[in-house]
DNA sequence: ATGCTGACTATGT
DNA sequence: TACATAGCCAGCA
C-alpha cells in the first residue's frame, strides 16, 4: 500500500488496535497478544498495551475487556488506581463475567475466540463457586 | 544512533 | 500459586 508516512504508520498501527479492543464482544475478554496479534503485531502484547495507554477515554474503548494472559486484571489504571480496578471488575461484571476469588478472569471461559479453529463442542461452563477442581483436561 | 522504559508473555524456581 | 528473570516489539529521551 503506497507510500505510508512513518507517521501515518504508527497511528494506523494504534487504529488497529483499537479497532480490535472494539470488536471484543460484550461479556467476553481478550489478551494484550491476542489484540496484538490480531492488530498485525504478533508478539507485541506491549504495543496494544502502549495503543491503550495513549488512548483516552473518549474513544469509547473497552479497554477493561482487555487483560493480561493469566488473566489477571492489568493496567496503569487497575494497578495504580484501586478505584479504576474497581470499576474495571464491576463493569466486567456487568457483563457477564465473573471473576475468580483471587481475582482471575478464567479465559478458557470468557476468552474471546476469535474464527476459532477448533475448541469442538466443549461447553464452556462457568466455574461453579465450590468446585475449585477446573478441567485440567483443556489443552492448548 | 544508542539505550531505557513499558497497561506483556513465557519459563524457571 | 506466587515471585524472579529473560525475551520481544515499539515508543521516546
Amino acid at each position: 500500500m503506497v507510500a505510508s508516512s512513518d507517521s501515518e504508520h504508527l497511528r494506523q498501527l494504534f487504529k488497529a488496535v483499537k479497532a480490535v479492543i472494539r470488536k471484543i464482544p460484550k461479556g467476553r475478554v481478550a489478551t494484550y497478544g491476542q489484540v496484538a496479534e490480531l492488530a498485525g503485531i504478533p508478539g507485541g502484547a506491549r504495543i496494544a498495551a502502549a495503543a491503550l495507554k495513549t488512548s483516552v477515554a473518549e474513544d469509547q474503548l473497552p479497554w477493561q475487556r482487555v487483560i493480561g494472559k493469566a488473566g489477571k486484571l492489568r493496567g496503569r489504571i487497575a494497578i495504580h488506581d484501586p478505584v479504576g480496578a474497581a470499576i474495571q471488575r464491576e463493569l466486567l461484571g456487568g457483563e457477564g463475567v465473573t471473576i475468580g476469588d483471587t481475582g482471575l478472569v478464567s479465559l478458557d471461559v470468557y476468552g474471546w475466540v476469535t474464527a476459532g479453529p477448533v475448541r469442538d463442542a466443549s461447553p464452556r461452563r462457568r466455574p461453579r463457586s465450590g468446585s475449585k477442581r477446573r478441567a485440567s483436561s483443556s489443552r492448548r
